[in-house]
DNA sequence: TATGAATGAGTATTCATTCAT
DNA sequence: CATGAATGAATACTCATTCAT
C-alpha cells in the first residue's frame, strides 16, 4: 500500500522514519495552512524537525516538494480509487464507490485535500507541475468516463449525454463538496455526503412527476 | 467599457482618464497570466502604463488590488445575475438564466474568470480578502437556494433535497465547466454549455426508463 | 577622460554623483582588499553608501560589476596608453612611454591594479568576463607587437625575434613589477621603475663586453 | 593534523594507497578546471573517489588542501630546480637550466601550473597560505639572485643592475610564458621556449649594432 | 579509518513600498 | 497628482564541516 517508488529506499521498516516522508507530510501541513507561496522552506524544515539544508538532500527545490506531493501522494490515492471501482459490478455502484472513496480519502487527510483544492487551480508554477496536475485529473476524468459509458451500456444511464460535460459535472460537484468541507474547517462528516451526492448525479434536482413523460 | 459604479466618483469626464480602472484591468490581465504571487507590482504598473508609485495612490497595497477586483468587479457581475434571474418567471428558467449569464460573463472576461478560479481557492491572503470572497460566494449560493426553494414550491423540483448539498452541486459543476474552458485556453463557446448543463442539473445522468417508478 | 558610455546619462554634471560610478569605485576598493569571491554584495553596497538593492538597478548581478570594471575602466586606461604611444616618434620611446604610462596608471589606482592582477588570472568566472579579459590583453599585446615591429624597421631592435615570445617577455616583466609593488603595499614609487625596466628590455642582463661580437 | 610532510614517508607500500596524494591530485585537477572558490569539497572528494568526510582526516579544511598543494608539491618541484642549477658550472647555464626546468615541470603537470598561476595571485585567503606562497617565490627569487650575482662575478652579466628588478624581470617573463601556454590549453611544446627566452634575458630586444658602443 | 547524511550559517537576489522631485 | 529611484527586509539555496555508524 505504501509508496514503493521512493528512491534508494528498500527497507520497509526504515521508511516511516525516512526524512523524505517527514518532509512531505510537513510540507502538506504548512502548505495547507498558508498556501504554497506564503510558505517558506524554513517553515517546512521546522515543521519536519530537520535542518533547512536537509530538504535539499531529498528535493531539488521548493517546487519539487509540491511536485512530489502531487505525483507521489496523489498517485497513492488514485490507486485506491481504481481498486474501489474495480470491486463493483454495477456502474452506479462504481460511481458511488468512487465518490465515497474520494470523500473518505480527503476526509482522512484534510491537509492534502486543502493543498489539492488550492494549488491545483493555480496557474503554471512550472511545466512539470502543470503536467503532473493535468495528468492526475485526466486519469480521474477517464475513470469517470469509463463508468458512465459502462452505465450507458447497462442502460442505467442516459445515452443522450455529452460525455465531456458529464465528467465536469461529476468532478465539479464533488470537488465543490470537498471544498466547502475544507473551508468549513472539516468539522462534519464528509463521507456521508457520498450517497446523497450520487443521488443528485443520477436523478438531478428535477421532479419527474411534474414532467410530461416524453 | 468603463465601470459606472465607482464610489466617490461622480464626474464622468474624469472617469475615463481614471487610473483606477486602468490598474484594475491591468492587474486582472497579469494575475490571470501569472497568478497573484507570481505577479510583481511593477508588472501591473507596466501593463497599466503608469509608474509603480502611482498604484499606491489608488490602492493601499498589492493585496488591495486583488481585494478591489473581487469586491468591485465581482459585484458588478453578480448584480447582472440578480437582474437576469429577476426577469424570469419560472424557476427552471431562472436557473437556466443564471447559469447562462455566469458562463457569458466569464466568457466575456476570460482574465477575470481565470483570476476567480485560481485565487479564490487560495487560502487566506488576508482576512479582508477571505471575507470578501466568502461574501460573494455566499450571495451566489443564496441566490441558487432561493431558486431551488421556489422550484420546490412550483413543483418542478424535488422536495427531498438537502439544500446545502444542492447548492454545492450546482455551483461546483458550473465552476468546473468554466475551469475546464479556462484551462483549454477559452477556445470554444462557453455560453452554449448552459442548456446542456441545466439539463443535467434537472434530470441527472440516470435513465428514468430503467427505474421502476417508485 | 570621463566615461562617456554610461547608459541613460548625458548630463556630465550629474555624472560624478551617479550611483554607477560610486558602486564601481566601491567594488574596486573591496575587491582589491578581499578578492572577488570573498566580497559580498552587501559589503560593496556599504562601501558605496547605498542599499543592497540599489546595486541591482545598475548591475545585472555581482559578476556584472567585475565585468564592468574590466570593460569600462580598463578601456579608459588602455585608451591612455594608445595616446601616449602615438605621441612618440621613435619606437624605443614608444615602448618607454607605454611602460611608464602603465606603471603610472596602476600607481594612481592601486585598487584597480590589484583587481587586475588578481582576478584576470582566475579561471572562467563566465564567458563574458573571460572574453572581456582576453580582449583587453590581446589589445595590449597587439600594441606591443606593433612597437617592436616598428623598432625592427627602424633598426633599433633585433630582427631575429619570435614576436609572440617578445610580447610575453615584455608583458610578463612589467606585470611582475606591478605585482611586486602591489604585494609590497604600494609603498614605493612604481613609475620610476619604467626606465630601468626598459633598459633591461633593450639590453638584457648580459654583458656585451664579455661576448665575442658575432 | 595528519601527515604534513609525506615525503619523509619511507614505507612505499603505504604511500601508493595513501589517500593523501589521491586527494591532492584530485584537488589540483579540479582547482585547475574551476578555480579554488568555484570548487566544492564534494567535487574534490568525488574526483578522488573518497567520501567527503575522508578529506577531513587528511586536511584541516578546504584551504589546507590548497596550502598543502603549495607547500608539498611546490617544494618537490623547487627541489628539482636546485638540483638542476647545482649541476651547472657557468651562471648562464644555470639560468638556462633553471628556466628549462621550470617550463618542463609545468609542462609535465599542467594542472599544477594552472593552479599556481591562478591562485597565487589571489589576495590573502589566509595568512598561512599567503606566507607559504611568499616563501616559495622568495626562494625562487633568491635562487635567481644568486645566479645573477655569480654571473656578475664571472663577468658574463652586467654589473650595473638593480638586482630586485632583475629578479622580477626574469620571473615575470617566464611566468607570462607559462601563463600564455596555460591559456592556450597547453597545446604546444613549452620547454622549447627556454632557450629563446634566456636569449632575451641575456641580450634583450635591442640591436647592439645600432647602439654607439659606450 | 572511512563514510555520507545532516547541519545551519552565510549570501545573492527580488520586490513591495516609500518619498523627494 | 505622477513619477521611478532608492530602499532593505525577506528567502531560496549552497556548501564547508561534523559525527554517528
Amino acid at each position: 500500500m505504501q509508496s514503493p517508488q521512493i528512491p534508494r529506499c528498500i527497507d520497509r521498516n526504515r521508511m516511516k522514519s525516512d526524512k523524505y516522508h517527514l518532509i512531505i507530510e510537513a510540507a502538506i501541513t504548512v502548505f495547507a495552512k498558508q498556501g504554497y507561496y506564503q510558505t517558506t522552506v524554513a517553515q517546512i524544515a521546522r515543521e519536519a524537525g530537520v535542518a533547512d539544508g536537509t530538504i535539499y538532500l531529498y528535493f531539488k527545490n521548493k517546487e519539487d516538494i509540491l511536485l512530489q506531493i502531487f505525483s507521489f501522494r496523489a498517485k497513492q490515492i488514485f490507486d485506491q480509487f481504481y481498486d474501489a471501482v474495480a470491486h463493483c459490478d454495477h456502474s452506479e455502484e462504481k460511481l458511488r464507490s468512487l465518490i465515497r472513496n474520494q470523500l473518505e480519502a480527503f476526509q482522512q487527510d484534510k491537509g492534502l485535500a486543502v493543498v489539492f483544492q488550492a494549488e491545483s487551480r493555480q496557474v503554471r508554477k512550472s511545466d512539470a507541475l502543470t503536467e503532473q496536475i493535468n495528468q492526475i485529473s485526466k486519469q480521474y476524468r477517464t475513470l469517470i468516463g469509463e463508468i458512465v459509458e459502462k452505465g450507458q451500456e447497462e442502460g442505467c444511464m442516459r445515452k443522450d449525454l455529452y460525455l465531456g460535460l458529464v465528467k465536469r459535472f461529476i468532478l465539479g460537484a464533488v470537488e465543490e463538496v470537498i471544498n466547502t468541507w475544507v473551508l468549513a474547517g472539516g468539522r462534519y462528516d464528509l463521507a456521508s455526503m457520498a450517497d446523497p451526492l450520487v443521488d443528485l448525479y443520477m436523478r438531478g434536482i428535477g421532479n419527474p412527476e411534474a414532467r410530461p413523460p416524453q
